[in-house]
DNA sequence: AAATGGCACAACCGCGTCTTA
DNA sequence: TTAAGACGCGGTTGTGCCATT
């Protein structure tokens, strides 16, 4: 399939908008809503493409795009937000109203990343992984592959020969041949993994030796008698799936009480 | 005062995903 | 089921402003 570029049209405008292109496509909106973007600046009499509309409206024009300084509330909530997405900017704005994702993303371009760096060398900032032992991680893969379903982990314990295989909610399951046998697959997770997993408080609960946690440094910790299992079988995060979204309020409360650990169910 | 470098921000580009016919 | 179009996202680039030399 041939993809036509967005703006191939000759003639169309790049670049700065100007005040007479902004009210434009602002009193088109107002009016009509947007619509379909690709026909929006034919209609609206703009000599620019859908896509540079679309921008412009979503990161400039919008009325509820909240302007000026980030506020170290929302800075802190980047700099968490960010250690549990990755670069997902769309999914971080979604939890900074008024704020854009391109906004997110020179904010911490110019100013977080480089704090963070100096901030301290010790404070972990990379993706949080969980636990392994086996010494031959160089084989373990964190593939960014959108999760697709839970069937796929199903098929995963059945000795596909899948190269990566995901699951629903983002856990992200290695190669499968890096593994030697199906009797140390890690039980079957489903939707419910997540959605039924509580917090608990340090200072007051004792975690159950055979339900696997998640420590303050957010990596997955094993039940206690299941640590030789892991030896063989790692789990880890997917940041990048896109399904993700579906478990992300959790994972933000998860962050927003950092310090606390939490109990995930029993398998 | 002019030149230069760095920073912040807006906008563009390419690609993956979603939707629709 | 599949091709085509549209949308949305993340990476990158361009540009203007400001501080420093």
């Amino acid at each position: 399939m041939v993809r036509a570029p967005c703006c191939q049209k000759m003639g169309l405008k790049k670049g700065p908008w100007t005040p007479e292109e902004d009210q434009i496509l602002m009193s088109y909106i107002q009016k009509y809503g947007h619509g379909n973007w690709r026909a929006l600046p034919k209609l609206a009499g703009l000599l620019r493409c859908g896509k540079s509309c679309r921008l412009r409206w979503i990161n400039y024009l919008r009325p509820d795009i909240k302007r000026g300084n980030f506020s170290s509330e929302e800075e802190e909530i980047i700099i968490k937000m960010h250690q549990l997405l990755g670069n997902r900017w769309s999914a971080i704005a979604a939890k900074l109203p008024g704020r854009t994702d391109n906004e997110i993303k020179n904010v911490w371009h110019t100013n977080l990343k480089k704090r963070l760096l100096n901030s301290s060398d010790t404070k972990r900032v990379s993706k949080p992984r969980m636990k392994r032992s086996n010494s031959n991680s160089s084989t373990l893969t964190t593939s960014s592959s959108a999760c697709t379903s839970s069937s796929d982990f199903s098929s995963f314990s059945e000795g596909t020969n899948k190269s990566t295989m995901t699951m629903d909610n983002n856990i992200n399951i290695i190669k499968s041949e890096d593994i030697e046998s199906v009797e140390t697959m890690p039980p079957i997770i489903d939707e419910s993994f997540w959605s039924e997993a509580t917090v608990v408080d340090d200072e007051t609960s004792t975690m159950p030796s055979n339900s696997w946690t998640i420590s303050n440094e957010l990596e997955l910790v094993p039940p206690q008698n299941q640590i030789n299992s892991v030896e063989t079988i790692q789990h880890s995060y997917d940041y990048n799936g896109s399904n993700f979204d579906d478990g992300m309020d959790f994972w933000y409360d998860l962050f927003i009480r950092s310090g606390e650990s939490i109990e995930l169910p029993e398998f």
